[in-house]
RNA sequence: GCGAGGAUGGCGAAAUUGGUAGACGCACCAGCCUUAGGAGCUGGCGGUUAACACCAUGGGGGUUCGAGUCCCCCUCCUCGCACCA
């Protein structure tokens, strides 16, 4: 009697078999080549949806045919476990963050064992646990002592949902990436990471294969740019401050007719005449009022008023006047712009408003200078209105303004970049404390490395007060100084849950050592990732801050090379059947739990990845699962069932012979790129290959038999439980 | 506004460097089988047509012996970025 296609049956005896036999750690001392394969942790949330199972099924599939071609591959797996929803449940619920995370973890950890996934769990991270945390307050004190940290009053962003701080990174809109609500600006002393300090390497991607879409964010989210600063000397009696600017057209500077400073900008209270003083007050607060939504909005007019104050054109002496207004940032260059309404559009509505002098300062051929403009025009022909200058072209104006004013002392060439530092401060009490301490003689001083790590405290009142809860803990809070023993207080901010992620994929290599987050031995055997994949979403957090974080990483000497991960591949969405977001509100929800109770789990892995690209995503399709568990029938048919072996037609074998051959060179072209739903679909003209040599009669011994074992063994990665 | 990607049957999608458009699968239709099932098997399935044949890859032009693929224009969709000086 031919057993029949259970994979009820066959589905859990393997996957016990498997963790009985160890069969996927990945053993340090192997002499086979490595192969770090990586699928982006998840978060505890309480439930593994199927949008874990679309990133993290092809993951296994490409991990599984790495080992298959000899690889002694580590495919690891943890929990990105610090947050704020652990927090967010305590305070709705009274359940301690903890307990919530660690609950959802091992829930999740028995459905992520369902999907059959080659993990080594022998090298299971949690960041939540002191034993990992230790480490990222480690690496904390590495970037302090690097110069790479520091404490800074700046402009930040305020999430009033979430009561604390975020970075830029995590603004999206002009509101929070988390909450969605709208996001304030305040002026708070926080930590950050100098992030800016690789800017410059950041932007190159030099022997890695990252997607072009990931790079193109990277880089425009870094936003260099190349320009000048220069220097305005104010006019006004006893003010002997100087105003830089940054500019990318220094050429331009004989058409500066006004500057303009942002709001904020600290020379704003010491230049104000006092008979602007009040106008001046008034628009700041105003504009301190508005969102960052309704400041860059580029439809909104513009605003801005007068200072009072002049400033000189050191080009030409020309008296000008000094203006405050929203639509200079004060996070970016000098946060004060010269403006020349002329060639910049935004001055030149600016300048047209409130009618201030608009100079052209160069020819243009359909245009005529001597008249009123009605536009800016960015791009000229020769200079005009510029003394000495007049008649240069504009491909040579700036290098020669530039090399005038280096030589008089009026400024010098400079690169701007978009990209601020990153701030890791948050007022929250589920993460990893800042291991510093406040000391009122001795300033900031860092918790001594044998201390590490600063435990959190348990048994904590949430009340969001816009101070992390371990402000109230007074036990904790207070701390002798680590130098002379004196009172001191403990920092009370936590940090970033990026900062985890940056370095998670560096421990998984050696997850167990108590001496140091990573051992140069192991380091060297396994890092960096060869293959990563995840949600490009994370284009311009994760994904760049675990390069910054490598950097760093590298010139400490903790790691070799320049990149955490050479190669990346960014899977799509998978939505619901209705072609939307799966959502409980919505009622599309496929739970890959049900799925595999239903059909299995190698039934609902080959589903996911039969739907289509696997960088496209899109909508599931429920009813397509019949035919994947046809296919699956009638390759389990085939294997088990007896056929008459015989002398077959000659060119029944030869078809035959040639579909196996065939289906070798699809699969592992296909593999190599992550084609998925192809390599399905070839797999399929397989099997029905074989039905039909079947079918004809008599089928060749030993061409059946290797169609057979081709079939078992192409399905492997694919399908794990019933190839096996 | 700028940038990138996309538009192929009823549906998800295939299609090296230009070379039989629609592989594979779903749904559907017909038939077979059966203790009638969310089962299995066989065949059909872009459109018009009795057939031959013709038409067909968002729309319009072009290059070419030959275009889903290359070039130009247009429409729509998705995703980034967006007062960055």
């Amino acid at each position: 009697m031919v057993q029949r296609y259970d994979p009820h049956t066959i589905e859990p005896k393997w996957r016990a078999r498997w963790e009985a036999d160890n069969l996927y750690h990945a053993a340090d001392d192997d002499p086979r080549p490595k192969w770090y394969a990586l699928t982006m942790f998840p978060y505890p949330s309480g439930d593994l949806h199927t949008g874990h199972w679309y990133a993290m099924a092809p993951s296994d599939v490409a991990a599984r045919y790495k080992r298959m071609r000899g690889f002694n591959v580590m495919f690891p797996m943890g929990f990105d476990a610090f947050g704020l929803p652990a927090e967010n449940a305590a305070i709705k619920r009274g359940i301690d963050p903890r307990d919530w995370t660690y609950a959802n973890i091992d829930r999740m950890r028995g459905q992520l064992r369902l999907m059959g996934a080659s993990f080594d769990w022998e090298r299971e991270l949690v960041t939540s646990d002191p034993d990992f945390y230790r480490w990222t307050q480690w690496w904390f004190l590495e970037l302090y002592k690097h110069g790479l940290a520091y404490r800074a009053n700046a402009a930040v962003n305020w999430c009033p949902g979430c009561q604390t701080v975020l970075a830029n990174e995590q603004v999206l809109d002009g509101r929070c990436e988390r909450s969605d609500d709208i996001v304030e600006r305040k002026f708070l002393t926080q930590w950050f990471f100098r992030i800016t300090q690789y800017a410059e390497e950041l932007l190159r991607f030099d022997g890695i294969e990252w997607p072009e879409s990931i790079r193109t964010r990277q880089a425009n989210w870094i936003g260099r740019s190349e320009g000048a600063t220069l220097s305005f000397a104010v006019d006004a009696p006893g003010i002997d401050d100087r105003l830089t600017v940054f500019t990318t057209r220094p050429d331009t500077v004989f058409g500066a007719t006004f500057m303009v400073l942002a709001p904020e900008h600290p020379l704003v209270a010491r230049i104000t005449t006092p008979a602007q003083r009040a106008a001046v007050d008034q628009y700041i607060a105003a504009t301190g009022r508005a969102t960052e939504i309704e400041r860059l909005s580029t439809e909104r007019e513009k605003t801005g008023v007068f200072t009072g104050a002049y400033a000189v054109n050191p080009f030409n002496g020309a008296r000008i006047p000094v203006w405050i207004a929203d639509y200079v940032l004060v996070t970016y260059g000098t946060g004060a712009i010269m403006a020349v309404p002329a060639h910049d559009q935004r001055d030149f509505e600016f300048a047209t408003k409130f009618g201030l002098e608009i100079v052209p300062v160069y020819s243009h051929q359909s245009i005529d200078t001597a008249a009123p403009l009605a536009a800016a025009f960015p791009h000229g022909d020769r200079m005009i209105n510029s003394g000495d200058f007049d008649g240069t072209p504009e491909a040579e104006a700036s290098a020669k303004l530039v090399a005038f004013a280096q030589a008089h002392g009026l400024g010098e060439s400079t690169v701007t970049y978009r990209l601020r530092d990153w701030l890791i401060s948050r007022q929250r009490y589920w993460g990893a404390p800042i291991p510093m301490i406040h000391c009122e003689r001795h300033g900031i001083v860092p918790v001594p490395e044998d201390e590490l790590p600063v435990l959190l405290p348990e048994h904590v009142t949430f009340q969001p007060t816009g101070q992390s809860p371990l402000t109230e803990i007074e036990s904790w809070v207070n701390v002798p100084c680590p130098i002379d023993g004196g009172p001191a207080r403990r920092e009370t901010d936590t940090m970033d849950t990026f900062m985890c992620s940056s370095w998670y994929q560096i421990r998984y290599a050696d997850p167990h050592n108590p001496e140091r987050p990573v051992s140069r031995d192991a380091a060297h055997q396994w890092l960096p990732v060869d293959q990563y994949t995840g949600g490009g979403e994370h284009a311009v957090m994760h994904l760049l801050y675990t390069r910054f974080f490598w950097k760093a990483a590298r010139d400490m000497g903790v790691v070799e090379g320049d990149e955490p991960m050479k190669r990346l591949f960014n899977q799509g969405v998978i939505l619901g059947p209705d072609g939307n977001r799966m959502s409980k509100s919505r009622g599309n929800v496929v739970a890959p739990d049900d799925q595999v109770a239903k059909w299995g789990a190698d039934a609902f892995r080959c589903q996911l990845m039969f739907v289509g690209p696997w960088d496209q995503g899109g909508p599931y399709n429920p009813t397509g699962m019949a035919g994947i568990v046809r296919w699956l029938n009638r390759l389990w048919s085939l294997v088990v069932e007896p056929v008459s072996r015989g002398k077959a037609e000659a060119d029944a074998t030869r078809a035959l012979r040639r579909a196996t051959h065939q289906a070798i060179r699809a699969t592992t072209e296909e593999l190599e790129h992550f084609r998925f739903n192809t390599l399905i679909s070839r797999l399929m003209e397989h099997t029905t290959a074989m039905q039909r040599a079947r079918d004809a009669g008599a089928v060749d011994p030993a061409a059946w038999d290797e169609a057979v074992k081709t079939a078992v063994l192409l399905t492997a990665p694919l399908a794990p439980h019933i190839a096996e």
